[in-house]
DNA sequence: GTCATTGCAAAGGATTTGCAGTTCC
DNA sequence: GGAACTGCAAATCCTTTGCAATGAC
């Protein structure tokens, strides 16, 4: 989507975001693809403009950015892959507090099926929910948020 | 779930896996949790008992049994956080030969709900459907698998 | 005996931190 | 003026690689 910069000031500002060119020019990269770009891919893509522009400021950003409210952050599974053992079909729920998952057998959702214009175009071959939320022990806390944008290091150690 | 050493040697040989004390022991750690570990928490758990294990052993691990169609990885998506601008409800189709990722909007999918059960125990805040497949370019290359668990150093820069 | 598997050591690379300087409001 | 933001440099830590030794079949 092609954004004027007077676009980007507005929404900035009515998230209470302070405006500048290096931050402009970063939510205009996200906004302009739809290629669900990593944090890395976007500090490349804006150094293109920016070549002074830090690591620090992409991922600071996009923190705040999402934060806001103004942009999704698609995976919140990116500390690592993870593993599961049972190979029945399932789908999970994850608490967004201690990050914990849950495994969901639901037959209903198993049976879902792609829109028919994607089931053209491509061989499906299967398809997962995943449901967000809280659990008791996280329901008043909130989500676990830092102004960064990953959560890798505070992620609780999964017992195995 | 609990597993005799006969169980694991039976299921490693019906997928022709070599059986070894420590593949036996990663698995079990995996299959009597429900956690959805990263390898690195396998790893350490494994450590315990084998204090010699290597990294490279539990890794080279987890890709041969996900090979072999014993144990999932749950979440593709761990070569980094991904972000996307578009803030309508949607969901999406990833290809599992090129990671790219596609938007689907489909308001069916968007009106899903946890079983019951959850929905009492869970504050549920939205859920995410993935539909998983080969674009038309992928159909014949099948699965982008390495012996190794990461897909990170080989997924496609993604365009911003 | 052969080949997959393992351990060790070291490299790689994305992400994070501290901090000082700057910019926006 | 003050708080938020930015850049720089360095550290962190998970993951991967090369290679030689080992062990399963």
């Amino acid at each position: 989507m092609k954004l004027s910069q007077d676009d980007i000031r507005a929404r900035f500002k009515a998230r209470g975001l302070k405006v500048t060119p290096q931050r402009a020019a970063i939510y205009r990269a996200l906004a302009e693809t739809t290629s669900h770009p990593t944090a890395d891919a976007l500090y490349r893509a804006v150094r293109r403009r920016y070549p002074m522009i830090s690591p620090n400021t992409v991922y600071y950003t996009l923190g705040a950015l999402r934060d806001a409210g103004l942009i999704h952050e698609v995976n919140y599974w990116h500390d690592g892959a993870r593993f599961d053992a049972n190979m029945q079909p399932h789908h999970h729920l994850v608490c967004l507090g201690c990050r914990t998952i849950h495994d969901v057998m639901d037959a209903g959702l198993s049976r879902l099926q792609a829109p028919a214009g994607f089931r053209r175009e491509f061989q499906i071959t299967g398809h997962r929910v995943e449901f967000h939320g809280y659990c008791e022990a996280c329901r008043e806390t909130g989500p676990r948020r830092t102004a960064r944008v990953t959560t890798r290091r505070s992620a609780p150690a999964a017992r195995a």
